[in-house]
This record gives C-alpha cells, structure tokens and sequence, in this order.
DNA sequence: GCAGTTGGATTACAAATGTAAGCTGACAAA
DNA sequence: TTTGTCAGCTTACATTTGTAATCCAACTGC
C-alpha cells in the first residue's frame, strides 16, 4: 500500500483539466485546450500549459514523449482527490456533520428519479449495518 | 431583496472563524481566539487579528466598538456562504452530480440513524414535488 | 527553403493566502 | 508611576493561484 496520505494540492482551476484528464487520458495539450474548451469558450491555451506544467511540478500528473509533444495522463487517482476534496469541505463548511450536509443538498437541489432510487438504496443498506 | 449575489469569498482558513461567530456573535478578538484553541491550539492571536481584519475589508464581518476592543460579528448569513461554497464544490468535483455526490458520501460516511430518518424525509417530499 | 504555427520551457506579475512581527496607545497590576 | 499587556493598525514576506506573454526549436505549408 502506497502513501497516499501525502498528496499534492489541487487548486480550483486544476481541478478541471483533472477532471478532462481523468475523463480520457493521455491526451496532448491541445486536446486538453479543446475539451476545456468545449465547456468554455474562454480558456486560454498558454493558460492550459502552464497548468498542466505546474500538475506535473507537483506530481499529480506525469507524461510520455510522443515526438516532440507530450501525452498528458493523471498519475494520482480520482477517487483520491474526490476522497480528499470531500473530506476537506464537509469538515471546513459542515464542521462534519454529514447529516447536516446531505440535508442541505437534498432541500436545495433537484434530484432526478434515479438519484432519489439509488439514494433510497443506500439508505436502506446503511440501516441495515446499523 | 437585496443583491446577495457578489459575495466575498471567504478563504478556507477564514472558514475557521467565521464559524465561530456563526456560533456565538458578537465576539471579542480574544474569544475567538479561544474558541479556535479550544479546537487546534496552535492558532496564533496575531494571525486570528489578521484574518479578524481581512474579513473585515472583504465586507464578510462587521463590528461594534466595545471600549477600545471591536465586538465582531458575521455580515454575510452561514446559509448564503455555504450555499456558495456547496455549489462551487459540488460544480468543481462532481460536475455538478448532485447524485453521484450523495452516493459518494452516503457510501463513504457513516450516517446516524436521525440522518437517515431525514433523508428519507426529504426524499419522499422530492417525490411528490416531481 | 522561408514563414507561420505549435510545443514545451522560462519568465511575468498582480492578487490572494497563510502566518505572523512591529508599532502605538490605553489599561491594569505593582 | 512605571511597566508589562492587550487592542487594533501597519508592515512583512514566502507561496500559491490565475492568467498569460516570451523565447526558442521543430514542424508544416507554401
């Protein structure tokens, strides 16, 4: 098992060429500027650079050469990062509560049929390990 | 109604404090010093009176002259920062997945048996509302 | 073969953040 | 009355973050 208590820090903007690469990977840069683009219009290609630069600095991302290009792939997980991520919001805006926080979400958000089943299922499973 | 949506972004340490004085408002420098020792006593008084002050500038706390000491206290409302914060998390990590985020805490966090009961609650008011 | 384009590397640069220390005036203990 | 102490105000200072522009080498169309 491998430390994955020390893990690098994604900031907000990271998080979504993270979230590109953990959607199809490798990818080169400029296909990373084109599906950050295709959610908006306004990303900047130098901007995608120096960010994929500064995930590989801090070792959340690696590459292969691929000629003179790099294919880019996530080298932390997503599960980690959504762990993580998580963690550190539910405890910094719900003091951990739980409860507290899948109220606020559930009263304030519209939840498909599908959510609100498998939701259902979760919690009839949680009651049984009760 | 007044317009609650420019809102200043309150830092995650700043989270810190203005949890305290959610709690308990209006409160000297001091007290929120120690009620932030009482959870992590490594907090600096120095650098809670920085942030005090930052909050202050940001439009996110305010304060009444209490002798020569400020008695502070929250100006933005706890449920619009956490909104705020809740959409920008749920956006930035779950793309915006209210049920892959419900699922991903409901599977990973221990829910209380009165957790449990609300949800359900909540649930069966969403259905209705469909 | 020269020019424009594209790729990565280096540099830029202001704002935000975390974390205080120093300064100055008032108040409290001695 | 002197002296530490605590308040707020000002200043400090390294990092991180957002957002690029520049520089140089390779490649691609003329």
């Amino acid at each position: 098992m491998s430390d994955e208590t020390n893990h690098p820090r994604i900031s907000e903007t990271e998080w979504e060429l993270m979230r590109v690469l953990w959607n199809t990977a490798p990818m080169s840069s400029s296909e990373v500027v084109t599906a950050l683009q295709a959610e908006d219009p306004s990303w900047h290609p130098k901007t995608v650079k120096t960010l994929l630069g500064r995930l590989v600095k801090k070792g959340a991302v690696d590459y292969d050469q691929d000629g003179r290009a790099y294919l880019y792939r996530p080298l932390v997980s997503e599960e980690q990062c959504v762990g993580n991520a998580s963690d550190s919001f539910l405890r910094r805006v719900f003091d951990n509560s739980i409860g507290e926080m899948m109220v606020h979400f559930a009263r304030n958000r519209r939840l498909s049929k599908n959510d609100i089943e498998e939701l259902k299922e979760i919690l009839k499973q949680s009651e049984k390990k009760k």
